[in-house]
DNA sequence: ACGGAGCATCGAATCGATTCGATCCGTGGT
DNA sequence: ACCACGGATCGAATCGATTCGATGCTCCGT
């Protein structure tokens, strides 16, 4: 054969018009049941396998397919618990209603991936939040394609999904003060795409653009706590939180408490701890945020904050049906609850 | 705005007709520079996003998508290191070529998952083997889709992308005896869809039906191993590993070494043998197979089997290249290495 | 000055389906 | 017997772009 099976084919062999042929197959609009049968064993015959996506899409404008905008490395983004929890719920939700993710990497500053700037889509998600300036949202308000942030900022007028980073992080305090802390060390997730280890200036906190990181640590100050150390890690990975927690803990007078950023990161800091021959949480408490389950940290249970995160991607899908449905998708804050493990006590006398 | 700006519209604002307009994006054909500099000006005007995927796909018939099959349950394909470090390979490798990756779930008993029946998508890829008469095959089939296999059974007639699981079996199985093994016991990979945790009896053998599990296998009957006991874990996940761990182990006389047929599998082997007391070494040697970096049993380091999980992402992205230039791409079979840690040692005497 | 070569541009067909309006036919009411 | 109505079917336009063949133009050689 030259070509593939068309509807045409099927409606010639069915001996009915296109037109025909299309109602048995959508079954929007009246047809006879003996024509709709007759078009559909027409089909088998011809092996026809139902309408091509494209010219539906073509028609419809609708192409059913989502682009997720993860990490600028995939290799990062596959293997951060996070995002693959997150992207998880999202699938979850989409599948449901028909609709196809398709990955699109970040591309980080040797410009845009193509698929960006071309695959077509209906809605493109972000998994991991926006700098000011994003290009990728600049090219998909260019192109009219509606985005929806996972934790970003809230000041683009794009709908936001994201968690009460604020409010976890001062539980999070809160649980430190009780036990009787007032020194805190912290290790943040990066500032922005510069992936730098080292201690936070002034001038660097000018520069922070990264929203997650800027909410945990304005759940900080609003605890009216100043953290030092105060150390940026490159990445929200263990050896980024080892690499910073020996920043933070390796001082002359090193604080009783770490609060990391992420669940990774805190798990590199008690790496880093053991490293420097401290215990804990006798010696020092550590504390993390996101609430993984980091069985291999066994016997040690890392006191955190823990964020729905398959929840997290649903709320995602719901915002991508409203959006397609042809709502504003409203802002999503979802809740999180501490869950305080073994690596947090008193503070040595 | 009534509609969004089209190739028409942009060729109507600079004064040329569509065709040239066309020629001034895709720059195929002769096209004077100042009549393309005049059309992507007026496209600048416009603020039009370039030519729509679904125009040209239309036409050319190809989409640019890379449907990935993976496997039946997102969430637990997910957190499998192996299939995301393919994963990471393929979209590395797909990303160069300006193709998209659609994520695609297997689904398991409750039919297909509808993108797989309807999604455009010019190749598929189904990372993880097929069974025989694998629906989904059957359904990319029918569709006129060509499918690539990584893992899966050779005689479909399909391209397969596979590693040397005979091979790198049978340089463990030569390395436990050199180390004075001779009784064996062994955890499996899933025989089939089941997830059954159980000992495998001759009945079970012979509904063997996923291809890495019984090329393992087969290692070990090349080299005359008859494993006692041999035991089917429902999934390669470190519970399953603990839980056939103990049905392994558990045992009136146990086997000196035992072989899992993944690392997570094996470090779940090696909770096991922790459970029941047992030393790893002294008392059992277990060895897994991928050759994962599993930090996180320090300070044992896992004796393996290592494969070169994102040269076998990229092995099946050129394998998709090859496909959609018109070549039969050739079946490929990835060497494997001997990694030897510290949790095989000598039989206890 | 005339003819031919070659480049730039244009028109129209095409890809595969959806969908609106029109047509056709049968039925029920008066 | 005639008309109005409605359900089934069909024709044709449409979606957005690519591409082939045709046309018109300029420029060069003789």
């Amino acid at each position: 054969m030259a070509t593939r099976t068309t509807l045409a084919d099927v409606a010639a062999a069915a001996g009915v018009s296109v037109s025909t042929a299309s109602l048995a197959f959508s079954g929007a609009g009246p047809i006879a049941e003996a024509t709709k049968a007759r078009v559909l064993a027409a089909a088998e015959g011809l092996g026809y396998a139902g309408p091509s996506a494209l010219g539906r899409s073509l028609r419809s404008g609708r192409s059913g397919i989502v682009g997720v905008v993860i990490g600028d490395q995939l290799r990062r983004s596959f293997r951060d618990p996070v995002s693959i929890q997150v992207l998880d719920g999202l699938v979850g939700r989409l599948g449901g209603q028909g609709l196809g993710v398709l990955l699109i990497p970040a591309g980080r500053d040797e410009g845009l991936d193509p698929l960006l700037l071309s695959a077509s889509m209906d809605v493109a998600v972000l998994l991991w939040g926006a700098h000011s300036d994003d290009p990728t949202l600049a090219a998909l308000s260019r192109r009219g394609i509606p985005a929806i942030l996972s934790e970003g900022p809230r000041d683009r007028g794009l709908p936001v999904v994201g968690i009460d980073d604020r409010g976890g992080t001062a539980m999070l305090v809160a649980h430190l003060r009780e036990l009787g802390h007032h020194r805190f060390g912290c290790v943040t997730l990066p500032f922005d795409g510069a992936r730098r280890c080292a201690l936070v200036d002034e001038a660097r906190m000018r520069e922070l653009d990264w929203t997650p990181t800027r909410h945990r640590l304005a759940g900080l100050a609003d605890c009216g706590v100043a953290p030092d150390p105060l150390v940026e890690a490159p990445a929200s990975l263990v050896e980024s939180g080892r690499e910073a927690g020996r920043l933070v803990l390796d001082v002359a007078n090193p604080p009783t408490a770490v609060i990391a950023q992420s669940d990774l990161l805190a798990a590199g800091v008690l790496l880093a701890a053991r490293d420097l021959g401290l215990r804990v949480p006798q010696d020092v408490s550590v504390a993390g945020f996101d609430g993984l389950d980091l069985a291999w940290l066994a016997p040690d249970v890392l006191t955190t904050v823990s964020q729905p995160l398959a929840a997290k991607g649903e709320a995602l899908g719901d915002a991508v049906r409203q959006q397609l449905a042809g709502q504003a998708p409203p802002d999503v804050e979802l809740p999180v609850t501490l869950r305080v493990g073994t690596t947090t006590g008193p503070p040595p006398t």
